[in-house]
DNA sequence: TAGCCTCGAGTTCT
DNA sequence: CTCGAGGCTA
C-alpha cells in the first residue's frame, strides 16, 4: 500500500468533523444549515477518500454508521427487522436505471436471452421514516428509524396523523410492521410557515420558520408533546414491510401495497409495475415531468425488484439492500457565495436588489443571479456580499435565495446599503415612508428607465413589435436613434441593417413588425405608453368607458374615478400623465406617424351571453393559446382574471394545471375544460 | 376600518 | 409566481 500524504489525512480528519457537526444538526437540532446537496459532496468526498485509503476508515467515522441518534426523552425501540436506508444513485441522468438493472441482471447470473425483470417504481419520499406496528390489526407502536437498529418511539405523535389508520381493515395478523415515510404536504407547509411567521410577528420567542418541509415533518414527529406534532398537518403514505407475524405474504411488492390500501393506509398512486431498464427510465422520465406539480416535495425516485422471491435472492451488502435504488433528481437547493449585489432600475424607477451569484447547478440549470425583491426583503434575511447563500429553485421556476449560512459568513462580508444615486443615471434616489420600493427620481432622463419604457412599448401585451427587444433597444438608445415611442416609427430600414447582429433579412423584419403595429386598438395603447399603476385590465377599462382617447384626456379626475377599479389614486396618476407637455408631444407624434385604432362611442355596459362571468385560465390549452381564449371570452362579455376566488365562475384547466386549480376545487368552484369553454362561446 | 379581491410590476433561463 | 398595494365592500 502507498503511503497516505498528509494533506489528504488531514483533509479525511475535517470532513469527518464537519459531517459530525452537520449530522447533529440534522438529527438531534433538527435545524441544518446547509442544503442536503452540500452534506453528500461531502460525505462522498470522504468515502472516496476511504475507498483509495482503507486505512483511513475508522470505525467511528460518519460513512460507517447509519446517522441518527434517539433523542433523550423518547423510549428505544429495537426494530427486528432493521430500518435500512436505500443506495441512492449518484448520477442523474437515465443511465442509473440501466446501471441498477444490469447490476440485478448480474447477480441473478442472467443471461441476456432471459426475458426482462419485473420492477415496482415509487416516489423518494423527503420526509421521515417511520415504523408503525400493528398488532391483530391495532396500531400498537411508531418508531422512527434512528440508527437502522433502534428508533424512538413516538407513538403518541404518530396517532395525531389522521392518514394513520389506528384499526386496520380485515388484517388480523399477529404482526404487521408497515413502513412508510410521515411528510408534510407544500400547502400545508407553507400554511404553516405563515402561522409561524405571525407568531415571530407578534413577538413570541423561541418560535422559527422552517426552511423546508421534511424539517418541519421531523420536528414534528419528535416532539415531547403531541400537542405540537397534531397542528402540524402531517400527512402519511406506505412503502414498505417490516417483521411480520401470521400474515400470508404476497408475491410481488407491488401485491403488498395493494394489501396496504385495502387495509386502509394511505399508499401513493404515483407507482407503476414495469419491464427491464427502458421501464425504469420512463418511469424517471414521467415523475421528471411532473415532479414540480406534485402537491409534495419528493427526492427522486425509487427502484424495487418486484418478486419477493428474488428480493431474497439478491440479498443485501453491508447496510443497503441489493435490490432496490432510489434514483435522484437534480438537487432543488444549492449552497453558492453572493459575488456582488447590484441595484437594476425598472421601467418605473423602481430599484431591485439582484444578488450576483457564484454560478452553481440547482433545479436542472445553472443559476447566477436572484432577485431579492426589495430593501425590505434583504434586509430580512441579512444578506452581504461574501455570504454563502442556499439557492432554491422549486416549481416556481424562478431561483430564490432561501437563506443565509450564518456559520460561513466571512470577517470582511459587506452590507449592502441602497444607494443614493441610481446606479444608471445618478439621480437622487428617493423611498417614500408607506413604501416598500425605492425609486430613481430621473424619470425618463434615466436611461434605464427609458429602455425599460420603450420595451414596455414594444412588448407583446402591447404594441406588440416582434424583433423590437432589449437587445435592439440597448443599441438603438445608445447610439441615440431612440429617444420616445415615437422614435421607433421614423426609423429608416438601412439605418436597422448597419446595427449589430442585424442582417438585412432581420432588419426587414422589425421594419415590418413597426409598420404592422401602426393598427392598433385604444387598449393597447394606452396600456403601451406606460401611465404607472394602469396595467393591461385597467387599459381595458378605460378604453371602454371613454371609447376614445381625447374624451380620457379631456376627463376631470372625478369622472376617471367613476370608471371600475379606478380610484384617487390611479385617477391622479392618469391625470398628472396627460398633463405633462412631453407625453403629450409623443402621443401627437405617435399619431401623425400614423399609429391609430377605431374609436368608439362611450359604453354603458357591454352585452354577450358571458356578461358577468369571470374565468381563470390554468395550464396548457390543447387548441388554443391563452391571448385567443381570452380575446374570445371578452368578445362575449365575459372577463378573465388570474386569481381564484369566490367570485371566479368557471376555472379553465388545461394540460399540466397549476396551484389555480387545487384552489378552485377547495372553494367549489366549477372546473371545466377547453371543450366546456368551446360549448360555452358557441352559445 | 378591516379584510378580501384584483391588478401591476418585476424576475430567470434556455 | 409572488408580493405589495389600490379599490371595494361589509
Amino acid at each position: 500500500m502507498s503511503a497516505i500524504p498528509v494533506k489528504v489525512s488531514k483533509r479525511a480528519g475535517e470532513l469527518r468533523k464537519q459531517l459530525e457537526y452537520h449530522n447533529h444538526r440534522y438529527y438531534v437540532l433538527d435545524r441544518p444549515d446547509v442544503p442536503d446537496a452540500e452534506y453528500d459532496r461531502l460525505f462522498r468526498e470522504l468515502e472516496a477518500i476511504e475507498t483509495q485509503y482503507p486505512v483511513l476508515r475508522t470505525a467511528d467515522s460518519p460513512t460507517q454508521r447509519i446517522s441518527g441518534t434517539v433523542l433523550e426523552g423518547f423510549a428505544p425501540v429495537n426494530h427486528v427487522v432493521p430500518m435500512l436506508s436505500i443506495r441512492t444513485e449518484t448520477d442523474t441522468e437515465a443511465s442509473g436505471a440501466e446501471s441498477f438493472d444490469a447490476r440485478v441482471r448480474r447477480e441473478l447470473e442472467l443471461e441476456a436471452s432471459d426475458p426482462p425483470i419485473e420492477y415496482a417504481c415509487e416516489l423518494k419520499f423527503d420526509g421521515l421514516a417511520i415504523n408503525l406496528r400493528y398488532e391483530r390489526g391495532i396500531l400498537v407502536q411508531a418508531a422512527t428509524r434512528g440508527d437502522g437498529a433502534t428508533g424512538e418511539d413516538v407513538t403518541h405523535n404518530i396517532r395525531t396523523i389522521k392518514q394513520i389508520p389506528l384499526r386496520l381493515n380485515d388484517n388480523e395478523a399477529a404482526a404487521l410492521e408497515v413502513r412508510g415515510e410521515v411528510y408534510i404536504r407544500r400547502d400545508d407547509f407553507n400554511q404553516l410557515n405563515e402561522r409561524q411567521r405571525a407568531l415571530i410577528a407578534s413577538g413570541a420567542k423561541n418560535e422559527k420558520t422552517f426552511v423546508n418541509p421534511r424539517n418541519a415533518a421531523a420536528g414534528a414527529v419528535r416532539q415531547l408533546d403531541s400537542s405540537i406534532a397534531a397542528k402540524r398537518s402531517l400527512s402519511f403514505f406506505a412503502y414498505g414491510l417490516g417483521e411480520t407475524r401470521g400474515w400470508n405474504l404476497p408475491d410481488t411488492h407491488s401485491a403488498v401495497l395493494d394489501a396496504f390500501a385495502t387495509m386502509g393506509l394511505p399508499v401513493s398512486i404515483d407507482r407503476d409495475v414495469v419491464k427491464g431498464a427502458a421501464g425504469l427510465s420512463a418511469f424517471h422520465d414521467k415523475i421528471g415531468a411532473k415532479r414540480d406539480s406534485l402537491p409534495f416535495d419528493i427526492d427522486g425516485v425509487v427502484y424495487k425488484v418486484n418478486s419477493l422471491a428474488l428480493q431474497k435472492r439478491l440479498g443485501f451488502v453491508t447496510r443497503e439492500p441489493r435490490w432496490a435504488v432510489a434514483h435522484k433528481y437534480p438537487a432543488h437547493e444549492e449552497a453558492t457565495i453572493v459575488r456582488d449585489v447590484e441595484f437594476q432600475v425598472g421601467r418605473t424607477g423602481a430599484l431591485t436588489p439582484v444578488a450576483r451569484l457564484e454560478p452553481v447547478f440547482v433545479g436542472g440549470v445553472t443559476v447566477s443571479n436572484a432577485t431579492l425583491h426589495n430593501m425590505d426583503e434583504l434586509r430580512r434575511k441579512d444578506v452581504r456580499i461574501g455570504d454563502t447563500v442556499v439557492v432554491r429553485r422549486a416549481g416556481d421556476v424562478i431561483p430564490e435565495v432561501v437563506q443565509v449560512i450564518a456559520e460561513r459568513r466571512p470577517k470582511n462580508a459587506h452590507i449592502i446599503h441602497l444607494p443614493k444615486q441610481c446606479p444608471v443615471c445618478g439621480s437622487e434616489v428617493e423611498q417614500s415612508e408607506d413604501e416598500a420600493v425605492a425609486r430613481c427620481s430621473g424619470g425618463l432622463f434615466c436611461a434605464a428607465q427609458r429602455k425599460e419604457a420603450l420595451r414596455h412599448f414594444a412588448s407583446r401585451r402591447a404594441m406588440d413589435i416582434e424583433g423590437l427587444g432589449s437587445k435592439l433597444i440597448d443599441q438603438l438608445v445608445d447610439v441615440g436613434m431612440l429617444r420616445t415611442p415615437a422614435d421607433i416609427y421614423s426609423l429608416k430600414l438601412n439605418q436597422l441593417a448597419g446595427l449589430e447582429r442585424m442582417g438585412e433579412k432581420s432588419a426587414a423584419n422589425v421594419f415590418d413588425a413597426i409598420e404592422k403595429s401602426k393598427t392598433t386598438t385604444l387598449r393597447r395603447f394606452l396600456y403601451a405608453i406606460g401611465i404607472r399603476d394602469v396595467g393591461e385590465t385597467t387599459a381595458g377599462t378605460l378604453a371602454e368607458h371613454f371609447g376614445s382617447l381625447n374624451r380620457l384626456i379631456d376627463a376631470g379626475e372625478a369622472e376617471t374615478q367613476e370608471v371600475p377599479d379606478v380610484g384617487p389614486v390611479i385617477a391622479a396618476h392618469i391625470h398628472h400623465f396627460f398633463r405633462q407637455s412631453h407625453n403629450i408631444e409623443v402621443i401627437d407624434a405617435l399619431r401623425s406617424a400614423g399609429v391609430r385604432w377605431s374609436e368608439q362611442e362611450p359604453k354603458k355596459s357591454t352585452e354577450g351571453p358571458l356578461i358577468g362571468k369571470t374565468f381563470v385560465i390554468t395550464g396548457t390549452l390543447p387548441s388554443m393559446n391563452r391571448d385567443d381564449a381570452k380575446d374570445r371570452i371578452a368578445a362575449l362579455g365575459g372577463k378573465v382574471s388570474d386569481s381564484v376566488s369566490k367570485k371566479t365562475t368557471y376555472v379553465i384547466a388545461g394540460a399540466e394545471p397549476g396551484s389555480k386549480l387545487k384552489k378552485a376545487q377547495a372553494l367549489g368552484v366549477a372546473v371545466i375544460d377547453e371543450a366546456g369553454l368551446l360549448a360555452l362561446l358557441s352559445q
